[in-house]
DNA sequence: ATTATAATTTGCCAAATGGCAAATGTCAAC
DNA sequence: GTTGACATTTGCCATTTGGCAAATTATAAT
């Protein structure tokens, strides 16, 4: 049941987004070796984080910390090292804002406020 | 003949210096493993390479490099804007999203891709 | 040289990885 | 409904990994 990766990996994929067999097609990696690591059936060696880290768009240290093979702290340069806590930007979602126009990133904080206004008004 | 790795653990096992035994002691994998890893006859996974690197004095990400894992520079976490190409992303914005869970931050993305396909179809 | 002891290598095996092809599910169009 | 085009899952299998124990090879010490 414990199981974070997949469902990591699978969120992932899903909001990018690609099918497995896109990502299959993307990374080399057989859709049905995607689908069974997404459900925990198995379990992702170190090649084959790092061919769907890109499609993905991870970075290969961040996949490898996830999976456990790599220790929290990334070494580099000392920064705040609680990173999946929240308090920091995901690489990708960055990656791709920073692609748009600032007045279409700055647009995006308003419907993020105006989804999260509607959420408090729904029956819980 | 091709093989690096082996030859640089070796060498880094004999300087610190260590045996097998001792190495496997310490590290928790088998010697016979270790042995064949030095003699290239097997090819060390990511979990025992991050077994080993501490009893032989290297870095995690260090070995995880020489090994292939890993691309030669990894970029700390958070300063991938130096590599992002053209624009960058409003710093209000980074602030705002920051403070949403990772799934919320990524779900932003799906979001507005979804957004851009409606604004695409729409008569101009 | 002959032990004793430590270090390395080999034989064998269980478990895991990952691909391919067939089976199954899903969903829209007809 | 049926069909067809996808996507996902499953069955099966080759390959690899890694441990244990036995065999071999140093390395001393007497």
């Amino acid at each position: 049941m414990d199981n974070d990766l997949g469902k990591i990996l699978k969120q992932q994929r899903i909001t990018v987004p690609l099918t497995l067999q896109e990502l299959a097609a993307q990374s080399g990696v057989s859709s049905s070796h995607l689908g069974r690591i997404e459900r925990g059936e198995r379990f992702p060696s170190a090649r084959i984080l790092r061919k769907i880290s890109r499609p993905l768009g991870f970075d290969e240290d961040e996949l490898f910390t996830l999976a456990g093979f790599l220790s929290p702290q990334t070494p580099g340069v000392a920064e705040e090292s609680s990173w999946y806590s929240g308090r920091q930007l995901d690489p990708y979602v960055a990656r791709m804002l920073a692609e748009e126009p600032p007045e279409i990133q700055r647009s995006v904080i308003g419907v993020l406020s105006l989804i999260k206004s509607i959420a408090r008004s729904l029956p819980r």
